[in-house]
DNA sequence: TTCTTTAACTTAACAGTGTTAAAAATAATA
DNA sequence: TATTATTTTTAACACTGTTAAGTTAAAGAA
């Protein structure tokens, strides 16, 4: 019953590309059954034999956006000197992918979920998403005590509030009105919660 | 032709009544021009008369509820000591406001908006709000000389940031877990950003 | 190979949603 | 009162999600 298990993971690939695409593509609210099935060269019933309903599937692509954008940040950063300049490279860059695909930022941040438990994981990996992408460079910081453990967690806190607070105002609100007004106000507020 | 204006307003009125009581109730997703018109105890088409569609009628309500938030804000903090702990009381009284209100959040800082160009009034209502109710409060502040103009812009700024993102979590993510915990975490960050 | 059973997939249907044009009802005017 | 203008509703279309029934394809047994 190998075959079984290949085919049906198969097949769901086929359907999660297909979604993945969409989002980075047209956004969120671009995604409906028909429009993945289409895509994927399947009815949209069949969707349904291989996920509960859309909201399930996009939220499997979670992990792969996640896989997507830590490469990205990493060959980014990876020439960046360590410490808080590595961290304040590594926020901007995590910043910047979202801005390039709202899509994926809608899903992460915005999306609504009705069945909260079960994707309770899918959420942990979201809320400490940031954090883990610093996390190497924070034990560095700690290491070379540059910084207390209580402040660097405080820091990192703020650092998440700050970084979904400035992504919403602006791909929801458009504020402030330019990209480049609003990289040097990230630069700026990342910056001061790293400290100058 | 005055007979026709009342006659509007007070027809608008009806529709936008109907959809407040959506937004606080049943929240923004249950908003649509059905439901809306059978509240209001008109036909749905009769609101297209009216209203653009439904998102202009729901944009329309920022103001209404605004005003609201703005009294209980100023009755919830009137007693408290001026300076940076009303700044406080203020701020932590605003996003009881949001908790409250989940459908208010939701289009105060989520609903997407397609045509930016005609709702930047509202946008920027929105995007000044909380800045807005803390003014008299930061200006008190600087009299006294508690802070520098240019700290005072970084606070407010981080204020605004912090406080959408912590809300975000927490309305869509369920982050922290419990209200108790959020409303610690939320203490916490106002605390810090102003300065203990 | 051919028949039968099982699994996979698609079609059809229902109940929603937004939106518009034509029809009906109401109000205003001559 | 009869005609005209305005307002409101109904009907229709194109979407959405979701399920049940029908069809097709695959797998197993004789």
């Amino acid at each position: 019953m190998d075959k079984k298990e290949i085919q049906e993971k198969r097949m769901k690939e086929y359907f999660i590309q297909a979604t993945k695409d969409i989002l980075k593509g047209e956004g969120l609210k671009a995604v409906s059954v028909r429009n993945i099935a289409d895509k994927a060269g399947y009815s949209y019933a069949t969707l349904y034999n291989y996920f509960k309903d859309a909201k399930d599937l996009v939220f499997e692509c979670v992990k792969d956006f996640q896989e997507e954008c830590t490469m990205i940040v990493i060959s980014e950063t990876e020439k960046s000197p360590r410490g808080f300049q590595k961290i304040k490279a590594i926020t901007m860059s995590y910043i910047k992918y979202f801005v390039q695909y709202p899509g994926i930022f809608e899903l992460f941040f915005v999306e609504k979920i009705y069945d909260l438990a079960s994707k309770q994981p899918t959420i942990e990996m979201i809320n400490t998403f940031l954090d883990r992408l610093c996390q190497e460079e924070w034990d560095y910081c700690l290491e070379q005590h540059m910084v207390l453990p209580e402040v660097a967690e405080m820091k990192k806190s703020q650092l998440r509030y700050v970084v979904a607070g400035i992504l919403l105002f602006y791909l929801t609100r458009r504020n402030p009105h330019t990209y480049k007004e609003f990289l040097d106000l990230a630069e700026l507020q990342v910056s001061h919660i790293l400290g100058h």
